[in-house]
Order: structure tokens, then sequence, then C-alpha cells
RNA sequence: GGUCCCGUAGCUCAGUAGGAUAGAGCGAUUGAUUCCUAAUCAAUAGGUCAGGGGUUCGAAUCCCUUCGGGAUCACCA
């Protein structure tokens, strides 16, 4: 049984009634309901939900708001589920729905457990998230954490709204960088024979992490590589080189919980032709032309030199110039292999295609949106999400880094010294495309201001509600299905109608987080949702110890509210699961 | 100079693709612990949504413009 959505559930009650009003001539035919919405009023004080659809549609069928509305009212108070309804302001209908429907709900959620909210699709659609993809250069830092945080989330998030979801990464193995990378190996590795190599040669990565890969290739091949010319070992060295660097990031990627489902090659893309092949296409599809870009307008002028390149003629699909495709030295510049990738991806059935790049890629999203759109004939469509650098702090200041000094802290590090969980929630606590400061001190506060734990409390906490409640009741008096039969009717505190109305809009939440692309939305709903169960908590104070869960002398009370407990521990878990977290039972 | 992102309470930030009287947390002030974990909660104070114009029933949100901050700007990925 899918769990309702009370806000797609109002939505088609009113187009039914439009319906209605259509077929009893009160309404003009043919109107548009696709502006209609229903959404959560802002003040409660208006009720539960608000309607536009009076207002909408009173222009174009030519009636006044306030007698549409008045015909769309009569409509809502047939319906069983409705206890009010009433036209406000300059049009909106506000209305409050019965207590017994959101009584309900949780027995949906009860059903559910963990996987409330989830959505299967009859017919499902293929999305690909392409994230990380960091250059295996390195070990990853902090700022790629966040990007494979973000894309991680929202690959799951579209798991859970029926998506078929691939996860990504896509290895730049085929630029200068990773020749870089072998050189700087080929030091390491005579370094591991014993050679002096002094220091570590400008333009090189002189990052301690090649030490070990240096050692290990000096046991593999013994001295065969010294004293050789570059030609001959920088081919084996870049393999054995990209293949360690590869090993360390899914390493450091499973540290944080992130296990991507398909590895993809630059390499190999071009040694197997696929970036040919598109050129091809392009060629025959007059979109490849020889030319001379116009310098830039502004002041960069110093080292601009008239050249002719073969370019890509991105402007006809949107973007500001047109694109090189080659290199001087006749190879293919990094947008042309990624153009291939992109048709790559699309062959493989992905109509909709998700990247997470680092903001100073921000310049490079237009380029790719042109060349998906040419290379799909317009079916394809990207979506870049960029994310915003992440400011490492230690209590209120920030951590000095220097990759020249040693100073640099990895996400490895920062993922022992705080855990992952705390590392994935905090990195949702901002909307990807905002600055996000992460304070390795705060972040391990037990208070309020720490996210990460004012939410795990607050599940810790119904934990212990329900432990506590063993010493009143049998254990399968307390079972899930005897919950089930528990009498909602107890439920009737503002606070905790309120607490049960905001987890009945959990699976719209889920759907808007996905859609919307905003993986951050799921850590402030989860936010609000512990802060709306601590005051509940709160309010059975010593003087009112009718509100607490637990009512000794009243078991038909206390069984409904652990009913609404026990739903509100899995909600928090099924959010917590989006985001990647194991909820906690207790902390001491 | 071009492009993109941003500007919301003293501070850090939300604002659910245009909705009603703009919301949280921190900080400040004042309260609540014989109680299911006070690691929490309640109340008060705090705003020209950077400024100006426009679009419409309605704008923090969309368009134009000015100011301020950041990223980026042909053969790096």
């Amino acid at each position: 049984m899918a769990a309702l959505n009370y806000f797609e559930y109002m939505r088609d009650n009113i187009v039914d009634i439009l319906n209605d009003l259509v077929v009893s001539g009160n309404l003009p035919q043919s109107q548009n309901f696709k502006q209609i919405s229903v959404e959560p009023t802002r003040d409660k004080a208006h009720g539960d939900l608000a309607t536009n659809a009076a207002m909408v549609l009173a222009k174009p069928s030519g009636l006044k708001p306030h007698d549409l509305a008045g015909q769309i009212v009569a409509g809502l108070l047939q319906l069983d589920c409705v206890l009010s309804a009433e036209v406000a302001g300059p049009g909106f209908i506000n209305i409050i729905l019965v207590d017994s429907f959101w009584h309900a709900r949780l027995s949906e959620i009860l059903d559910a457990g963990i996987s409330y909210g989830e959505t299967k699709l009859d017919e499902p659609k293929s999305v690909n998230v392409e994230y990380v993809s960091a250059n295996p250069t390195g070990p990853m830092h902090v700022g790629h954490g966040r990007g494979a945080v973000i894309g991680d989330v929202l690959a799951n998030l579209f798991s859970k709204i029926g998506y078929n979801v691939t996860k990504e990464y896509y290895i730049n193995d085929a630029g200068n960088q990773v020749d870089v990378l072998a050189r700087s190996l080929h030091i390491r590795y005579l370094e591991a024979l014993g050679i002096d190599v002094g220091e570590i040669p400008d333009g090189l990565y002189p990052g301690e992490y090649l030490i070990d890969a240096g050692k290990e290739l000096a046991k593999k091949d013994g001295s065969m590589w010294q004293g050789e010319k570059e030609a001959n070992w920088l081919k084996p060295l870049r393999l054995f080189a990209i293949d360690a660097m590869m090993k360390l990031i899914r390493e450091d990627l499973l540290s944080l919980g992130v296990v991507h489902d398909t590895f993809s090659s630059e390499r190999n893309l071009v040694e197997s032709g696929g970036v040919d092949e598109i050129m091809t296409i392009l060629e025959d599809r007059k979109l490849i032309y020889e030319g001379v870009l116009s310098p830039p307008k502004g002041k960069r002028l110093d080292d601009w030199e008239k050249r002719p390149q073969t370019l890509f003629r991105a402007t006809l699909f949107g973007d500001d110039v047109d694109r090189p495709i080659k290199k001087s030295d006749g190879s293919w510049t990094y947008f042309a292999t990624d153009m291939a990738y992109h048709l790559d991806k699309f062959r493989r059935g992905f109509r909709v295609m998700i990247n997470i790049w680092g903001a100073d890629h921000g310049g490079y999203v237009k380029r790719m949106q042109a060349a998906v759109k040419a290379i799909t004939k317009k079916d394809g469509e990207l979506d870049v999400q960029l994310c915003q650098m992440v400011n490492l702090m230690d209590n209120g200041e920030p951590v000095k880094m220097s990759k020249r000094a040693g100073t640099f802290i990895t996400l490895r590090e920062v993922i022992d010294k705080v855990g992952k969980d705390v590392v994935r929630f905090i990195m949702l606590t901002r909307k990807n495309d905002a600055q996000l400061d992460f304070d390795l001190t705060k972040v391990l506060e037990q208070s309020r201001d720490n996210p990460v734990f004012y939410v795990q409390y607050s599940h810790a906490r119904c934990c212990s509600v329900l432990r506590q409640a063993m010493e009143m009741f049998k254990v399968e008096e307390i079972s899930i299905a005897a919950l089930k039969n528990s009498n909602y009717k107890n439920l009737t505190d503002p606070g905790e109608l309120a607490l049960i109305k905001m987890m009945a809009a959990w699976p719209q939440t889920l759907k808007g987080a996905a859609q919307a692309h905003e993986p951050h939305r799921i850590a402030y709903y989860l936010h609000d949702l512990s802060a709306s169960f601590h005051a509940l908590w709160a309010k059975g104070s010593k003087e009112n110890t009718s509100l607490r869960f637990l009512v000794e002398d009243n078991p038909p009370l206390t069984l409904a509210r652990l009913a609404m407990v026990k739903s509100l521990a899995m909600v928090i878990a099924s959010g917590l699961e989006v985001i990647g977290i194991e909820p906690v039972q207790e902390m001491r």
C-alpha cells in the first residue's frame, strides 16, 4: 500500500470538484488546471492546507475569485476528510482536515516502517547522477566530500521516489595531469630504490601519498625502470599510479559510505574511438568548423594570440561562444571527450543526467548543456548542481591549510575525527550553492546548535520512551500490530496533531527534494520534525503529567501515544536512511 | 570588461519553482529540572528581504537597472 501524499490527494479531490463544476455548467470548459497548487498554510491559524485554485481560474473563466471559491468550498465540504473549508484573503481556500484523517497516517507509517514515503512507478524512469569524479591524482579533500554527499543523497532521493538510479564516477585518466602523476610517481620510485632525489621538482605532485605507491612499484618491478627513458616507463607507471590513486579514492569514498555503481574511464572512451565517433557525427551535422575566436572582451589581452582552432558551434545551443575541441598538439580537449562521454551516457538510456561539480567549474556548465542539447538532439537533459567551498573551522577559527607546508587536511582525516554520519549530515546543512563552514569542534558538541545531535537525540528519546513502556506493557501489547489497533482518538493535543501532520508531509518532502534536486531539504525537514517532538516532550512536565507519553493510569491513551512515538522513530529513520546515516537508539 | 552564483534579524542561514501578517538556530533578556535523558523546552526583543523601477489579483522569489561580495573567463581537467 503506497503511503498517501496528502497534498496530491487533496489536489486530486479539488480537480474532481472542478470537473464536476464543468459538467454542471458552472465553469467554462477546457480550463488549464496546471497552475493549481495545494500547499501547507504558512500560518497554521489558517488551517492545514490552502489552495489557489479559485484565484488561478478566476480570470480565464471570467468568474470572480470569491464566487468560484464558494463553489469549490461547497464541494470540499462534501468530503469526509474535510472538517472545514473557507474562502480567505484574495481568494484562497483554507482547509482543515478532520483529526481521523491524520490519525490514519499513523497506521500507514506503522505499516510501511522505514520505507514510508517511498513511491513505486509503473514505468520507472532512469536517472544518472555523476558525482565526485575527482582526478585520480591524490586523496580526496573535504570539498570533494561535499560533492560526494550531495550526489549520493540526491541519488538516494531518486531511488526513494521510484527511479532507476545509477551512481556514476567519471575517471579523468587521460589528460596531462595523469602524466604529471606518473612522473611524480617515478621520483618516489627512485626514492624507494634508495636514490637521493632531493626536493620534488616544481610542477610535480609533492604529496606523501605517492611514497607508498613508489615503494610498491619498486617491490613489484625492482629496478627495471631505473635509468630508462621516460618514453619507456611513462605508460606503465601512469597505469600503476592511476590504479593506486583510484584505490585510495575508493577507500576514502567507502569510509564516507559512498559506493558508485559505475566507474567510467575517459581513457577508455578515447582509445575505443568514442571521441572520433562523436566528432564525425557533429561534422556531418555541420556543427564543427575551423575558425578563430575573438579575444575575450575586457582587459586580459596580454598573451592573446590569434590562432585557428577546431571549434564546436556551441552558440547554436545557447552558449556564449563556440568552444575549442582540439589542442594545438592535436589531442582532444577535455570538452571533446566530455561530449563523447555524455553521448555514451545518453545511449545507455539516461535521458535525465545530473552532474555534481565544484563551483569553480561553473563557467563550464553552459557549454556542457549546449553540448548535451546538440548530441541528444534536445532529447536529453543535463542538470548541473554546483557545490560551493567548504571552509574547515576549528572552534570558530579557520583551519589554515597548505599543501606545501604539509598541513593539508584530507577528507579521511575529518571522517576519522568526527565520523561519517556527522560529515554526511553537516554537508547537507546548507544548500549546495552556498559556502559551508564545517567546524570540527562544534559538530561534536552535544547541544542544540549541532543539528546532527539534535536529530539523533529525538530518535533516541523515542527509543527511550519505547523502552520505558516495557514496564507498563507486555512485549506483545506494544508490537507494531498492536499499536496499529490503539485508539488514535486519544491523540487530540495540538502538539500531537502538529507532529503527526509533519510526519504526514514526509512523502511530499521526499518528492519535492528529489524533483528540485535539493537534498539539503531533508536535513532541514528532520531538524523541524525533531523540534516538534522535543517541544511535545517538554509539555509533559511535572505540572502536566497528562501530556507525558507514558500515563500509567491510562493505558489506552498511552498506547496511542506509543503508536505516535513509534511512527516518529520510523519517519526519522527513513529520513536518515536517505542521508545515509544510522539512527541511534540511545545517547549517554 | 563578459558570464554565472550570492546579498533576508547583531551573527550563521531557511523560505517547499509567484501566495496571506517573511521563519529557524546562535547571541541577548526572562522563565521551566522531585518528570519518559533539561544534551531539552517556553516566552520576549530583533527586518525598508542591498537600493530603484517593471510584470499581476499577489514578488524575498520572475524581468530590467544601480551598488556590494564571490567564482570563472581560448590549446587545465
